[in-house]
DNA sequence: CACGTTGATTAGACTAATTCTAATCTAAGA
DNA sequence: TCTTAGATTAGAATTAGTCTAATCAACGTG
């Protein structure tokens, strides 16, 4: 399993400390978190990180492909660590965003209804109760 | 073919000028367009309609169900007056929103596969290049 | 068809998310 | 170790959207 620093210099990405926080507290979260929640849980460990670092930190993780957005939500951005190609599903009552397989709707899929199109990405969310809530 | 103020009593929404401008607007609209561009739009043949009103107008339609919002791109709300459920293409590179049918994709497709979730929505967004653009 | 009530409109203040700025700091190659 | 390009920082600026409280007007009632 490789550490936060090594996926960095993978990338060759400069690293410093505060990247490398920011990529390990995503590494082990499934939550799609918003820019502001990186920050606030980062920086309980380490508070010496400003929100413009965390900012600036998503946006050389997505140029790096270490991390993905995802569109679930107006309000706030939200970031997935999970860069495979895959679908959501967001809980209404509690708000709990998931992964769904890929397979469900494929971009392949989109282009054999859209022949005049040149089809390169297509993304799904489903909304509904989740196991817990319904 | 109804106008907008037949619209508005139908829904039992209180017909105002500035209501029926921005429905006017929308009704002749196939651009999913932000609360921003109906402000400008609009305020060129009304002037003295504000962006407040244009916000509590959207909101008012919203309940109404004469139109509703689609998430395409993070930083600004969309609308559609298409109230239809439908699926939406985005062009990477001239950036127009287009309709694809709901039947490439529906809710109860996701349901077969996700037999744990009650599953009430699903949406789809494709990207890539329209017939102009590729 | 004037009246009165209820809800609509308005400008501008406010909030929240994000970006920008410009001073300071530091990773890492020479 | 030195150098420097690039990273970090606090806080200001920007932007989308909401709130406020004063004014206005639609429309049901008499
Ligand atoms: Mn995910
Ligand atoms: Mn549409
Ligand atoms: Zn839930
Ligand atoms: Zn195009």
């Amino acid at each position: 399993m490789r550490t936060p620093t090594q996926h960095l210099i993978e990338k060759s990405v400069k690293v410093t400390a505060q990247r490398a926080a920011v990529l390990e507290f995503l590494q082990g979260n499934r939550d799609h978190p918003s820019p502001d929640e990186i920050y606030r849980k980062v920086h309980k460990r380490f508070p010496y990180i400003s929100r413009a670092t965390v900012y600036n930190t998503i946006k050389t993780l997505l140029k790096a492909g270490l991390l993905q957005e995802v569109l679930i939500q107006q309000d706030t951005t939200r970031v997935d660590p999970n860069v495979s190609q895959h679908h959501h599903f967001k809980c209404l009552r509690c708000g709990t965003v998931e992964d769904m397989p890929y397979a469900l709707m494929t971009a392949d899929h989109v282009r054999k209804s859209l022949k005049n199109y040149q089809v390169q990405e297509v993304r799904m969310v489903a909304e509904g109760l989740c196991r817990q809530c319904r």
